[in-house]
DNA sequence: TATAAAATTGTTATAACATCACGTTTTTGG
DNA sequence: CCAAAAACGTGATGTTATAACAATTTTATA
């Protein structure tokens, strides 16, 4: 009964292990070269029709700010995707924050607007990495 | 005294002015096709050194989501930058909403981020294209 | 004003990201 | 089994952005 039977043909899974396998946006081509890894005649075409795929059903993000892909942590109930990044460590982290969706919901109906798609990118210093600043600050 | 001191050279005020006399968001090749009708010798260097000056000094915004360019309506005073723009109209308006503005910064803060930029962009629909698109639909 | 440092521009090449187009193979449903 | 749809192979091409280094202009100040 669900709504999207999602298809995980080798390619795609590949694709998809790739992003599990890390914490950081990947770009396409160095997607790319991990997936040579496995499938020695991939090529720039294969990476962005999983990449299309997953994306169209919600398993990964692009990260716009960086021309990146990302596992989505919450592919199930999906409204509007925040993303914030640690420009130190290049960290991922994806919120789904009910409440600031909301919020961005109400104020594009009031504009009049009918919102099909948004992202809320983030680019900021985590809190490790602003422990190590200091640290290094100190010395 | 204030704090930046923008000194508009030729290059980029034609550009600001290219990227003035439109509302819909605009491609740094686009511009330098538009860029090139007042400066025959410009090349893409020439459209991203001041695409670049104007984003860092707040008079321009990129748009991630399109890789395109829309200038400032408000380089006073710059929190967070919310971008929404019409699939039907491309018409890019920008807004700053102060709550929305101090519920992201709330969020990252309570998360432990220290914001370095951030950007909202919303795709949708605009009032006017509902309506047309409802007009058409009638008939 | 002389002049050295800093900022800007000129110019060529290339890197990085993404899609088109078309043919073949595989999967799927009847 | 067969036809239609989906996925994949392959090569070329399109689009966006930066690297690198030389030349020129601006700026500050000695
Ligand atoms: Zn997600
Ligand atoms: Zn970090
Ligand atoms: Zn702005
Ligand atoms: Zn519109």
């Amino acid at each position: 009964m669900s709504a999207k039977p999602i298809k995980l043909t080798t390619d795609r899974k590949s694709v998809l292990d790739i992003l599990k396998s890390s914490d950081s946006p990947k770009g396409a081509y160095d997607i790319l070269d991990e997936l040579k890894k496995v499938k020695s005649n991939a090529v720039p075409m294969t990476v962005y029709r999983a990449l299309d795929y997953l994306t169209e059903h919600g398993l990964v993000h692009k990260v716009e700010n960086l021309n990146a892909y990302i596992l989505c942590n919450h592919p199930e109930h999906h409204h509007i995707c925040q993303i914030i990044i640690c420009e130190a460590c290049n960290k991922a982290t994806e919120s789904c924050d009910k409440e600031l969706a909301s919020l961005v919901q109400k104020k594009a109906e009031d504009a009049g607007f009918k919102i099909s798609k948004a992202i809320l990118e983030i680019t900021a210093t985590c809190e490790e990495c602003l422990a190590n600043d200091k640290g290094n600050a100190a010395l």
